[in-house]
RNA sequence: GGUGGGGUUCCCGAGUGGCCAAAGGGAGCAGACUGUAAAUCUGCCGGCGAAGCCUUCGGAGGUUCGAAUCCUCCCCCCACCA
C-alpha cells in the first residue's frame, strides 16, 4: 500500500523539530498507526499570537498526515503558571479570566485545525486538574517524582539561581503537566506530546510518569525557539505581540507584519507557517531583491489566509499593493499559492481609516493635528516631530511644515491618504454635511 | 519577626538639595541609502506650546526660597539571620 510520507519527515524538513525522544521508536510508532498527539496552550491571554504559530502549525501538519491532534487548553495549569523559560513569576490569573481566555483560544485554533467529527479534540485540563484531591494526588502521583531530579531540570534551575526564586506553586507545574500527559494517554491513547524547547523537561517528566504508572511508552518532540535572523524573538514588535485576533491585530497589520520579514527568514518562515510544497519553497532561496519581495508577499498572503481567511488576505494584499505600488506576481514563484496573481479591481477597505466631517477641512486643519487625530502619532508633539523631520505625506505629497493647513483642496475622491514614514498609511474619509 | 540593600522616564541603568524632563545604553520613530529587507550614517525620543508653562523619579505627608536627591510613616522586592 501507498503510505503517506511520515509526518516526522515533513516536520523535520520544514524546520519544526529541535529534539525528539528515542528517534527510532518514535518514527516507527508514528508510521505504524494513526496516533494521537497533544500540545498545551496557555490561556494567559484571550488571544494567541504569532509566537504560538509553530505549535499550531505542527498540530495542523499532524492532522494533514492523518493523525489526531489534541489541543489542550491549560485552564487548570494556567491557574498555576509555568516557570519554564520565564525569568520571573507569572501573574496569577483568576478562574474567570482563564475560562474566558480558554474559550477565545478554542475559536482561534478552529481556523487552523478541523475539529469536526472528532478529527481533532479540544480539551481543557481544568476538567481533571481542578477536582484533584491533594492527599490522593500526592500518594498516587507525587511519589513518582524525585525532587532531586526536578531541581536539576533546566527550567527550575535558572529560577532557583535567580534572585526571584521559585515559588512552590510553580515548582508543582511540572508534576501537573506530567499528569496531563498521563491523563490523555489513558483516556485518549495520546502517546506524543509536542511543545517548545523549554517544555522538554515537562514532556520527559510526563513520559516517565506514564511508564511508571502504566508501563506504556510515550514520546516527545520539541520545537526550536523561532527567532528572527536579527536575533529578536519572533512575533514581537514595538507595538507588542502580533495577535491572531483581528480585533487586536487587524488582518492588514498582520499581513504587513509578515511582508516585513527579514530576507534571511523568508524561506524558513514559508516552510513553518504555510503549507506550500517544500520543493517550491526551496526555490525561494535563490531569489533576491524585488523577486524576494514577491516571495514575502506570498508568505504574507498565505499566512494571513490561514489566520483570517482568503477574503481578508486578498483585501490586505490589494490594499498593500495600492499603497506600496502594484505588483504582479509571476506564476513561477511559489506556483501553488492562491495569491491573486494579476491585478484585480477590488477596492481596498482594509487600510485603517477614520471619518472626518468636511467642515473641518473647509476651515483648514494644521497637518500635525490631523496626523495626531488619525492615530499616526501619539501626541501633537510627536506629530510635529514626525512632520518636521520630513516623515509626513498627504496624498503622496510631503508636508514641509508641521502646521501646514490641510484643506478641501487636498481632497481626492472624498478622501485623504495620510502617510507617516515609509510604511504607515491612514485613510481619512471625508463626510459631507447632509450625508450619513 | 530582626538586620542590611533596593524601588528612577518603554527596558536596563546613572544621578544623592538648585546647572535634572533627569547621563549612558537598548528599544522605538524619522531622514539618507534601498527592495515595504539587512547593515550603516544623521536627527529625534514626557505633555501642551512662540517664549514659557505643566506632569514624572514606589505611595502619602513634612523640612526648604528650592527635593529624584533630606526627614517621617506606609507598600513592594532582594539578601542574610531567626
Amino acid at each position: 500500500m501507498n503510505r503517506m510520507p511520515s509526518v516526522i519527515d515533513t516536520l523535520k524538513e520544514r524546520g519544526f523539530i529541535e529534539q525528539m525522544t528515542h528517534d527510532q521508536e518514535l518514527v516507527a510508532y508514528i508510521q505504524s498507526e494513526k496516533v494521537t498527539c497533544y500540545i498545551g496552550f496557555d490561556p494567559t491571554a484571550s488571544s494567541l499570537h504569532v509566537g504560538s504559530l509553530v505549535p499550531i502549525m505542527a498540530l495542523a501538519q499532524m492532522q494533514r498526515h492523518g493523525h489526531r491532534p489534541i489541543a489542550l487548553v491549560g485552564g487548570g495549569t494556567g491557574l498555576v503558571g509555568d516557570p519554564s523559560g520565564k525569568t520571573e513569576m507569572r501573574q496569577m490569573l483568576t478562574i474567570e479570566q482563564v475560562n474566558h481566555n480558554a474559550e477565545s483560544i478554542k475559536k482561534q485554533l478552529s481556523r487552523f485545525i478541523d475539529f469536526s467529527d472528532a478529527k481533532a479534540l479540544l480539551l481543557n485540563n481544568a476538567e481533571w486538574l481542578t477536582t484533584l484531591a491533594y492527599i490522593p494526588f500526592l500518594r498516587d502521583i507525587g511519589r513518582h517524582f524525585s525532587v532531586n531530579r526536578m531541581i536539576k531540570a533546566e527550567s527550575c534551575r535558572t529560577r532557583l539561581e535567580s534572585e526571584d526564586g521559585l515559588s512552590f506553586i510553580e515548582f508543582n507545574y511540572m508534576v501537573l503537566q506530567a499528569y496531563d500527559f498521563l491523563e490523555l494517554f489513558k483516556a485518549y491513547g495520546c502517546g506524543v506530546q509536542m511543545g517548545g524547547s523549554d517544555q522538554w523537561g515537562n514532556i520527559v517528566a510526563g513520559i516517565d510518569l506514564i511508564r511508571r504508572i502504566t508501563g506504556g511508552s510515550a514520546y516527545g518532540i520539541t520545537f526550536p525557539l523561532i527567532t528572527t535572523s536579527s536575533g529578536a524573538k519572533m512575533g514581537k514588535t514595538a507595538a507588542g505581540a502580533v495577535w491572531l485576533d483581528p480585533a487586536r491585530t487587524s488582518a492588514y497589520d498582520y499581513y504587513q507584519f509578515w511582508i516585513n520579514t527579514d530576507d534571511r527568514d523568508v524561506a524558513r518562515f514559508l516552510a513553518l507557517f504555510t503549507f506550500l510544497p517544500m520543493d517550491e519553497i526551496r526555490d525561494v532561496a535563490a531569489l533576491e531583491g524585488a523577486d524576494l519581495n514577491i516571495a514575502k508577499a506570498i508568505l504574507a498572503f498565505e499566512v494571513t489566509c490561514l489566520a483570517h481567511g482568503a477574503g481578508e488576505a486578498s483585501k490586505a494584499f490589494q490594499a498593500s499593493s495600492q499603497m506600496f505600488g502594484t505588483r504582479v506576481i509571476p506564476e513561477t514563484i511559489l506556483p501553488s499559492s492562491t495569491i491573486p496573481r494579476y491585478g484585480s479591481t477590488a477596492v481596498d477597505d482594509s487600510v485603517p481609516s477614520t471619518d472626518l466631517p468636511i467642515e473641518v477641512l473647509e476651515d483648514g486643519i494644521a497637518a500635525f493635528k490631523l496626523f495626531h487625530q488619525a492615530g499616526l502619532a501619539h501626541s501633537n508633539g510627536e506629530a510635529r516631530r514626525l512632520l518636521s523631520q520630513g516623515g509626513g505625506y498627504v496624498n503622496g505629497r510631503r508636508i514641509d511644515a508641521f502646521d501646514d493647513l490641510i484643506t478641501v483642496n487636498d481632497i481626492k475622491d472624498m478622501s485623504l491618504i495620510l502617510r507617516a514614514g515609509k510604511k504607515k498609511f491612514h485613510k481619512i474619509v471625508v463626510q459631507n454635511k447632509k450625508s450619513n
